[in-house]
DNA sequence: GTCGTTATCTGGACAGTGTCAAGATAGGGG
DNA sequence: CCCCTATCTTGACACTGTCCAGATAACGAC
């Protein structure tokens, strides 16, 4: 019995989950339709909802892993030592991420999930501690460096304010295009250190 | 002949415009579909193609007008003066626009006609010119107190980049609520006006 | 006024979507 | 070995945007 004729397919959840992600950058949520990605596993268009409630939730599962991703990648970047360059270059990464991945970032922050379909607690919680990570890696980073008064986690939800716009922008190709990118984060970087290290 | 029941409308572009500004504020773009549209207007369902090409034509339309209100805020907000509580105000009457007209702000700014659909050539010419008056005014106000060397351009990016990404989080109820916004905002802007004064 | 011309509007049709319900299949535990 | 149940399939429905051919009437030329 060939693997593509039997009528268990036997890993179908993570083949979807993949394939979906696949599908995902190709064409971006919108061109991702459960029917397309049926038939590309080879599977009927019903077949899919034994695995996942709703197309919200691959969505969910699908925007949760990436967020993995993304805070593996703020575990990686925001490490101890000369506070500037890091920052420097855990934007750099940062945009990285978004622009090599415009259609998770996407998923990830968009409306798709948050407005229009109900998150999943799971993706929720991923956020949620992609957030608190950054947080704290970023208050360790600039301990002793703020100013009095100041409140870390305003710290935290304005820079992460001022990467996402970027993000967005860049990738919406709106004001901000890819050869404007380098200089205006490294900008943004300067000014935010500088108001710091006032 | 009743208002209603005439065979043709009469002022059926203006109409349509006006509902769908409507029923996107009521429903998002999502629920925001061309036949529901012409049934509340009380028209068949392919009377809107007659005055828009297309959808993504009839949104369009919408968006710009909305940018248009938003240049008009740009164009009273930013006037000359004492340049810090200027921009505090600023930024807070853009929040105040953006978190009023979530779903405005949203097609504004978002995917569903920049990447997706195609951005009309008045929609790209007025968003454009917003952000070429923000710029404008913004170095106005700045004038003489950035750092030597400092791109006015890069600052206009950077900082609307920010402001952007307050709006999209918190429209979204990502990371920022309602209840930190005036905070947040406030934050963002002090260590912003703060590295200029340096 | 009469008569095209033409803008406007209509209903039918088609391909595509997510998802529910009912039936088919087979893997795995008793 | 047999049944239970997870898994998969087909059929169906409502909804979407949009094309097409035909109906209607407003408007300008004569």
């Amino acid at each position: 019995m060939t693997n593509s004729a039997r009528y268990h397919h036997g890993d179908l959840r993570a083949t979807l989950l993949h394939e979906a992600n696949e599908l995902l950058s190709e064409q971006g949520v919108e061109g991702l339709s459960l029917r397309k990605l049926a038939e590309r596993v080879g599977v009927s268009r019903t077949a899919p909802y034994h695995h996942f409630k709703d197309k919200n939730a691959l969505l969910c599962a699908l925007a949760a892993q990436a967020f993995s991703e993304l805070d593996a990648l703020i575990g990686r970047q925001l490490q101890d030592g000369g506070s500037r360059l890091r920052v420097q270059e855990f934007v750099r990464e940062y945009l990285r991420f978004a622009t090599e991945n415009p259609e998770q970032y996407e998923l990830m922050f968009g409306r798709t999930l948050w407005k229009i379909g109900e998150p999943s607690e799971e993706l929720k919680a991923v956020a949620h501690r992609s957030f608190r990570h950054y947080a704290e890696r970023l208050a360790g980073l600039l301990e002793g460096r703020l100013p009095e008064g100041t409140d870390p986690r305003r710290i935290a939800q304005a820079s992460w304010a001022t990467v996402h716009g970027l993000c967005r922008l860049l990738i919406d190709g709106i004001y901000i295009n890819r050869d404007d990118m380098e200089e205006v984060s490294e900008q943004s970087v300067a000014l935010f250190m500088a108001a710091l290290a006032k």
